[in-house]
DNA sequence: CACCGTTAAGTTTTT
DNA sequence: CTTAACGGTG
């Protein structure tokens, strides 16, 4: 076990206080997954508890296992059994083992958003109402607010504050419900109220669990919503043993139905808590602790705790005032090399931005002076349209009602089945209140039946075929036949992977790519599954994203990285820089008129942006900033006000003429801020001029990955024989290069995929 | 259908 | 500016 005199007095406390409600409230740093890991531990190890007896709810994947492992390695018995897991993972488990009681079968499938979407679309299609007029993600709003709440179809809510019928929505929420029912599906949000349902409806099943787990622990509490709090009251009414921890100050996902409630009324509701707090910090210098701990006490939904630290003074903050957002990233580029060539690896290097869109012009700065990045976030591999298509291949496979994959999939390839023809299955769906499925299936086996929907022939023996394939691949996972046998059959047996080369351009090549990329994903989970069904995989997919194959989150030597605020929760650098500190901004000009409660959750933001930092913080800003179009004047950022200025050294970015720009200021948005008035020049005593932009600043510091294929290279392609390099792209695994053959044909590729070789 | 032009809007995204 | 989504046309 790990030792308990590794830790402090509290983290100490927190992990012998094992009995009756605990909640730890860690701040940033405070080693609260160590304190975790060694609570479990003990007691497994010092109190005997059985592994069976523990539940661990963590909200991410990536918590989940990284707690997982960490605990593997210190004790010695098999942990197999040790619940550490998602909420959502751990409700679909509980409801897959007791569906029958909601009348749901085993096999349910699990929707995602854009499934969810595609549901309110149709439901508006019924009543002839168009998106423009009423925006589907209205009604998922509405719909995801009553599931945050804990809410189901005819639930008595605690507290009398369920939906009223008259809501303008409600209506489209029970057909949602009842639609997601006929699929036999349950969406996120879902997941988490059906188990509420079940446990309030079938005492004798909560009871179950209630007896079971003795001992309860949640982890990011910050982050639950409602229902989600709900749910864990119910698990421990009976042992009483459960302990949360979070930290209110970042709570930054209220936006997605996270309750800070949950924290500051956790005392309501088990008045005999012991509260702990996990003050000190491991991770950054005294200046970073003492300037975040300003901003944050500007906040007045907190339960508040004072940050302090053991860890040098450090220097002090960088406050970097840029022209405009090009010089900013610009900066970024040229101080990051010169912390690179003073003996900082790129990896401990990370940039911060509010916003996604922020990222494009630091990432060509950062190719110009040719430094390896990785932007963390973006597009999820499993949102790809090939992926896509083929996981509802597989789903319909496991849930013959899923008529959302089957729509999606009937005509891909194209078998005939167009718009027209599948509105009229689903009509007669609909009349026959079965599913899709069902329908075709029917047609096909009793064509006399149905001569009154008109189907030409070809329709019918494209159909017959179809349900040939899938009845096919239902009989194999029946005989537990493995997953990727059977992804492999319908790749090729659908005639996917034929209509997807039937086209030869480098898009196709890079979707043939993520296919393997697939297959790779359901090899791997064979291997690491005790049980490895389709729809276990099915499962893992929509549940966790972080299974990007490509594996972003690992940091890669070399490679600076680029994510939003949102996206560094969790994570820690030696050097951090915050970017576009601008009012709009960074408070996002959504919050700046969206009240004190939108702007408390953007200074917990800019709280976890600067708790990132180890050793040296930067925050920079830009007077002027191009959006929507047009330079905006937007001023500083609020929160660089809340940072004593003792704490930071304005620095203000030379170079450049002061009159590109004319005067004319955005109205509305220059609050007190005016970049060319000389009287707020010297606002900040301490402002000095220091970093120097270089026009011509266009020498590498360090190549790392030079083009393989450079321009005028000369190639040979295995398929189209010799060529020339007309035109080279990137580096890496981003490499693209255009290719004039000997016959005058040019073709585009990217390097990874492409067969090619220097000649 | 597939393509293209128009239009409107423009945060954050653990599951 | 940029992008996604819609609706009209070939």
């Amino acid at each position: 076990m790990k030792s308990l005199d590794s830790l402090n007095p509290v983290q100490k406390e927190a992990v012998l206080n094992t009995d009756g409600p605990v909640m730890i409230l860690a701040g940033a740093g405070s080693g609260k997954t160590k304190t975790l890991v060694t609570r479990i531990t003990y007691l497994l190890d010092a109190k005997n508890v059985s592994p069976h007896q523990l539940l661990a709810l963590t909200f991410s994947n990536k918590a989940a296992k990284e707690m997982r492992e960490r605990i593997s390695h210190e004790v010695a018995m098999d942990i197999g059994s040790l619940q550490i897991t998602t909420f959502h993972a751990f409700c679909a488990k509980l409801l897959r083992s007791e569906a029958n009681y909601l009348g749901l079968s085993r096999n349910f499938t699990i929707y995602d958003e854009g499934e969810s979407k595609a549901i309110a679309k149709s439901l508006l299609e019924r009543r002839g109402i168009s998106t423009k007029e009423i925006n589907p993600y209205e009604i998922l709003a509405y719909i995801d607010g009553l599931k945050n709440n804990g809410y189901y179809p005819g639930r008595d809510m605690p507290g009398g504050d369920g939906p009223e019928t008259t809501d303008m929505f409600f209506g489209y929420f029970e057909e949602y419900e009842s639609e997601l029912h006929r699929a036999n599906a349950l969406d996120f949000g879902g997941l988490i109220t059906a188990v509420i349902q079940l446990f309030e409806k079938f005492p004798e099943v909560a009871s179950r669990y209630q007896n079971r787990y003795v001992y309860v622990l949640v982890d990011e509490y910050q982050d639950t919503n409602r229902a989600q709090f709900e749910l864990i009251k119910i698990l421990c009414e009976k042992r009483r043993n459960i302990c949360v921890v979070g930290d209110e100050d970042q709570s930054i996902y209220s936006w997605r139905g996270a309750d800070i409630r949950n924290i500051l009324d956790f005392e309501k509701v088990f008045p005999d808590v012991k509260v702990l707090k996990l003050e000190q910090n491991y991770r950054s210098s005294k200046t970073i602790i003492e300037a975040a701990s300003c901003v944050i006490e500007k906040n007045t939904l907190r339960k508040g705790k004072h940050m302090w630290t053991e860890n040098p003074e450090g220097d002090a903050i960088d406050v970097v005032e840029c022209f405009n957002d090009k010089d900013e990233a610009e900066f970024i580029a040229q101080e990051t090399a010169r912390l690179y060539k003073a003996g900082t690896p790129y990896k401990e290097m990370a940039v911060f931005y509010r916003s996604n869109a922020q990222a494009r012009q630091i990432e060509d700065a950062l190719r110009k002076y040719k430094i390896q990045y990785r932007v963390i976030g973006g597009v999820k591999f499993y949102e790809r349209k090939e992926i896509k298509d083929m996981l509802s291949y597989l789903r319909l496979v496991i849930n013959s009602k899923d008529s959302l994959a089957l729509s999606r999939i009937i005509n891909v390839p194209a078998r005939g089945v167009g718009a027209t023809s599948l509105r009229k299955l689903e009509v007669e769906a609909m009349n026959n209140n079965t599913s899709l499925w069902d329908i075709i299936e029917k047609i096909v086996d009793h064509s006399a039946d149905y001569t009154h929907i008109k189907l030409s022939a070809k329709i019918k023996s494209s159909l017959s075929e179809f349900v040939t394939l899938i009845n096919e691949l239902r009989h194999l996972d029946q005989n537990k036949i493995k997953p990727s046998t059977i992804y492999e059959k319908v790749l090729h047996e659908s005639g996917y992977y034929a209509f997807l080369k039937a086209n030869k351009d480098y898009e196709t090549l890079a979707r043939l790519e993520n296919l393997d990329e697939l297959l790779n994903a359901i090899t791997q989970f064979e291997e690491s599954a005790e049980v490895p069904t389709l729809s276990g995989f099915l499962e893992t997919i929509t549940l966790d994203s972080s299974s990007d194959f490509d594996e972003a989150a690992k940091l890669i030597d070399g490679e600076i990285s680029l994510m939003t605020v949102h996206g560094a929760k969790g994570l820690e650098f030696t050097h951090a820089f915050v970017v576009g500190a601008e009012e709009n901004v960074f408070p996002s000009y959504r919050s700046v008129d969206g009240g004190e409660i939108a702007m408390e959750e953007e200074r917990r933001l800019f709280y976890v942006a600067m708790t990132r930092a180890m050793i040296k913080l930067y925050i920079t800003f830009a007077q002027g900033r191009m959006l929507f179009g047009q330079v905006k004047f937007n001023g500083p950022s609020r929160f660089i006000d809340e940072i004593p200025e003792k704490l930071f050294t304005w620095k203000k970015l030379k170079g450049h003429q002061e009159d590109r720009y004319d005067h004319s200021f955005t109205p509305g948005y220059q609050k007190n801020f005016d970049p060319y008035d000389q009287s707020q020049e010297s606002h900040y005593d301490n402002e000095e001029v220091v970093y120097q932009i270089k026009e011509t600043a266009s020498a590498p510091l360090k190549s790392f990955h030079q083009p393989k294929f450079p321009k005028g290279a000369s190639v040979v392609h295995s398929l189209y024989g010799a060529g020339k390099v007309e035109d080279s792209e990137g580096s890496g695994a981003d490499e693209k290069v255009q290719i004039k053959f000997a016959d005058g044909a040019r073709k585009k590729f990217m390097v990874k995929f492409a067969p090619i070789v220097l000649a």
